[in-house]
DNA sequence: CGACGCTGGTTAATCGATATACCAGCAGGT
DNA sequence: ACCTGCTGGTATATCGATTAACCAGCGTCG
């Protein structure tokens, strides 16, 4: 391939595959080394025309510090962990992670920080994880998902020294900040409301995962709203969170002497499909059974019927982590303000209770 | 917060916030750093008893090298990038990208590489992230999705010196690989051949953005399989992808006089949504109007009625992506084998053609 | 017996940026 | 004239690992 010359000579020589150093800009503007990194990080002391300089020369090369070099030195990788768990690798699906992505970044790139993604099988690897990208000095911190009941990465994060945020933990205290929750239960508690407002009595949970802290959180929100109506859950079953256990639990409980004439979801997918398993079930939805989902995914708003669901805009909650985590990393944030908490938009799938035995 | 002693004295030294280094190891081995780089990188001369000591020794300590001093020293981070580019920040849940990174990961992570993720609203902060992250040295590659008919990345990776792979791209040839075409088309071919075994003579095609590669590829392929039956499109509709326009777009043709008996969506949510708006205009799936979807999302199986639709195997795209990337990052991989061309699935959204006109 | 070559290491330079300690001017005070 | 203090920089050690160059010891062969 023929050598062919470039417009502009000195800018960011493209193709020559050699970045400029920080030597070059320093020459470039006729400085040392330490003058041109002053320039960048605005420290020590420089005056102004030479800072202007410097960055001049900078632009007009194209050149950035380097990450590597930085992180060695300062020992900050402005990089954030964020490890996905799923158990097996056919699921690869949760809609909620983009949306929590989102919110992340919203965030930290903004500052210059990078999102570092990893997906495992279980706890145990990723516990492993974080102990192998804190050994490496891969990462500054980390954004916790699936807050388990008896959660081990808050102690093992702060073992090795990395801050961390725990999404739907109950507690913003030790040993590392949550966000997101603590209203969470609210959601659940006006889906709740407005059931029983629509006559329903016999109500049905379909939880997540028994060992996921917000799954637990839910229920008992779900239970206690129930109860100080003096009512009591027709059913509450946990499953894995997928697709399949939403129809054959569904298909389940629809098949009960004492059919339920409202069922609670932990997620849009599952209410989808549930919709789908009562519809195949003969049954009409709301007219026979009103469905509830949780998350508000664009496509419930368009659905046949339209999903009545629960928005706990994650997008929001990935926000405030994100500032959570940053200011943890020593970073000059604003206070993560979470001003949102979980609403229910009712759409069409939820309707009076069918008239029967009371 | 009292101080407790630590079960295993020696071993990894939780919170001590000070991680050893490559002289630790070498120290406590009694050898020199360079036989313990020698050791864990298994290159240079040194005897099987020293290297099983040295790594007994990094074992003992918790010591991994450290990824920024590696990175400076070999100008190599083990890091891939994945840049999303969305139009709006509202737009966050697709989940191709779930399945697309299950795939690349399944073969970065156990070489080591991790994935950093980016989210840009357009094509221009797109390639303005290329050149910032090149420039500060923070990757070693880039997948590059949503090919577009004229991308300007493949030129812009390929002038900054950093291996890429372009997912969809029909040519494997220059300037960075493509993954996961050539065959793209035969998803669509399949249904459109499913549909006029069923009879269905007035189809039409909602397609995504025009100019994304693929929705151009697989809009040819849509009407080339029907021009070898003779037909033509009944339509060929555009769209930005978002679930609300499947519903626009599937209302409006749907009220036409020669209205199409069968409707191909470029994506599941968008075939579901736009099941829904046949459903709302009072017409029956597949009675009325059959839909294919493309993507095969877990929630399709079990809708009512479920959607038959084109499993492309993302994750093996993934995965192929990921090694091709890897072979061009100079790592030792298997060459990576794409065996599975898209296919359809068929289920319950599509039927014999209703009687009617001719 | 001495040069040779092999084995199994070690020494030291290096990657690129940062930060500490230091220094050259120069103005001002006495 | 001389010391002081300030401004605006520079020289250099350092972060932790890699690697080229070098070397000690030892068996071997001519």
């Amino acid at each position: 391939m023929k050598e062919r010359l470039e417009g502009r000579p000195g800018r960011s020589a493209p193709g020559n595959g050699t970045r400029p150093t920080i030597k070059a800009v320093a020459a470039a503007a006729g400085v040392s080394t330490a003058t041109v990194s002053q320039a960048v990080n605005d420290t020590g002391r420089i005056s102004e025309a030479t800072r202007r300089r410097v960055l001049a020369a900078a632009a007009e090369l194209g050149w950035s510090p380097s990450a590597p070099a930085t992180a060695l030195r300062r020992a900050r990788t402005r990089t954030i962990a964020l490890v996905v768990r799923r158990p097996t690798d056919v699921l690869g699906a949760d809609p909620h992670f983009s949306e929590l992505i989102t919110g992340l970044e919203g965030q930290l790139a903004p500052r210059g920080y990078g999102l570092l993604l990893h997906l495992v099988p279980d706890m145990a690897e990723e516990s492993a994880l974080y102990e192998r990208l804190a050994a490496e000095g891969r990462i500054d911190g980390a954004v916790l998902t699936d807050a388990r009941a008896d959660d081990p990465r808050p102690g093992l994060l702060e073992g090795l020294g990395l801050p961390a945020v725990l999404l739907g933990a109950p507690d913003p205290a030790a040993p590392v900040p949550g966000v997101g929750l603590g209203q969470q239960d609210a959601g659940v508690r006006e889906a709740v409301t407005h059931l029983l407002n629509h006559g329903h009595r016999r109500i049905a949970y379909v939880a997540g995962p028994a060992d996921l802290l917000h799954s637990g959180l839910r229920r008992a929100a779900f239970e206690s709203a129930l109860a100080e109506a003096g009512l009591r859950p027709l059913a509450v079953r946990h499953t894995d969170f997928t697709e399949e256990a939403a129809v054959t639990v569904t298909t389940e409980l629809l098949a009960r002497p004492d059919r339920p004439t409202a069922l609670v979801f932990p997620n849009d997918s599952m209410a989808v499909c549930g919709m789908g398993a009562a519809q195949r079930a003969g049954l009409r939805v709301p007219e026979d059974v009103s469905v509830v989902g949780y998350d508000n995914l664009p496509l419930g708003r368009w659905l046949h019927p339209r999903l009545t669901t629960v928005d706990q805009q994650v997008q929001r909650v990935g926000a405030a982590a994100a500032l959570t985590l940053l200011a943890g990393c020593g970073e000059e944030v604003p206070a993560p303000l979470l001003d949102g908490r979980p609403r229910l938009v009712v759409r069409e799938s939820t309707g009076p209770a069918p008239a029967g035995r009371p």
